[in-house]
DNA sequence: AGCCAGGCTCTCG
DNA sequence: CGAGAGCATGGC
């Protein structure tokens, strides 16, 4: 096993801890983000290499030290592909600015956006991991999503070694289409979430469905409405598929129920708000709908 | 002990 | 068609 390490220089602000520690939450054998570090399998090609990344500037001045261990770590192009992959998942090149200004006539966000400075929404690799994610997480708790996730990954992921320590990689399609249903079951998934996933990561794998193809598609909603002629895949769905999967900030997901308790508290006063009255504040924020939510949802997280 | 939790499909009437 | 039942596990 190989390692090189490298810097990267994400567009400030950017405050590492913060955006890293608001969703690496989980099992420490698939993603973490401790004591200033994070980590993650990452596919590089056809091989599987540990990234491991620490801040050594600051908000303003952001500089990532990047380690990457894996078996064909010294070959040419692999830093490149292994910046650019974790630069993808930080989303380390977003400009924040334009957000901020425009939101500075609203006061809750406005104030959210100086609380929260520096905060990028993270992505997964692929669009496969968000769907995958999003519909285990329909209609139950989060905290029960994530164990759900956590079994699923080290079921049927592959594992990597590194330095003694066992991590696993997100699985990839060909693997969940080979999944048996009582093996779902096992995760502590419905009988039919397992068989939403199943047939979906199978029709990826016999080339009838190519969910990296969606990114070249302009329009998001375009996009939302093919995500949503597969099995298993509603409004909401679709929706937190193309923000996490395709970081397209211009969707927001009304009917989400914790978005809908934070904004019906800030906007509202309180109270029971519906999809409809969420998508019309909304409005307001323009292209930026989805980060205004991301930024909402993170400050509801951390409690204040 | 229930009851609810960042939905969706299927089944009835 | 619209409404309603059923689903899964963990936390409160």
């Amino acid at each position: 096993m190989e390692s090189i390490s490298f810097n990267l220089n994400p567009v400030p602000p950017y405050d590492f801890t913060l955006s890293t520690g608001v969703f690496a939450t989980g099992d420490l054998q698939i993603r973490k983000s401790e004591n200033g570090r994070f980590w993650q399998v990452i596919l590089l090609g056809e091989t599987l290499a540990l990234a491991d990344v620490h801040s050594t500037g600051t908000t303003n001045h952001p500089v990532l030290k990047v380690r990457v261990t894996g078996d064909t770590a010294s070959e040419s192009g692999y830093r490149e592909q292994a910046g650019e992959m974790i630069a993808r998942i930080l989303n380390l090149n977003d400009y924040l600015a334009p957000f901020y200004q425009s939101v500075k006539d609203d006061p809750p966000l406005h104030h959210l956006t100086q609380r929260l400075r520096g905060l990028k929404a993270p992505s997964t690799p692929t669009v496969f991991e968000a769907l995958v994610d999003s519909i285990i997480e329909q209609q139950i708790s989060l905290a029960v999503a994530r164990t759900l996730e956590s079994r699923l990954t080290k079921m049927f992921g592959d594992p990597l070694l590194v330095d003694g320590q066992t991590y696993y990689a997100f699985p990839v399609p060909e693997r969940l289409a080979s999944g048996k249903p009582e093996q779902f079951r096992a995760c502590g998934l419905s009988a039919m979430k397992g068989e939403y996933i199943r047939n979906t990561a199978q029709q990826i794998h016999l080339g009838e469905l190519n969910l990296e193809g969606l990114r070249a598609i302009k329009d998001s909603e375009e996009i939302i409405g093919e995500l949503q002629k597969l099995k298993g895949v509603g409004r909401w769905t679709a929706e937190l598929i193309v923000l996490r999967g395709l970081h397209r900030l211009d969707i927001i997901p009304a009917d989400d129920l914790g978005l809908r308790r934070v904004i019906a508290r800030r906007y509202e006063a309180g109270g029971d708000i519906s999809g409809q009255d969420v998508r019309k504040i909304a409005d307001r924020w323009g292209p930026w709908k989805g980060l205004a939510a991301y930024y909402l949802l993170v400050a509801d997280m951390m409690g204040k």
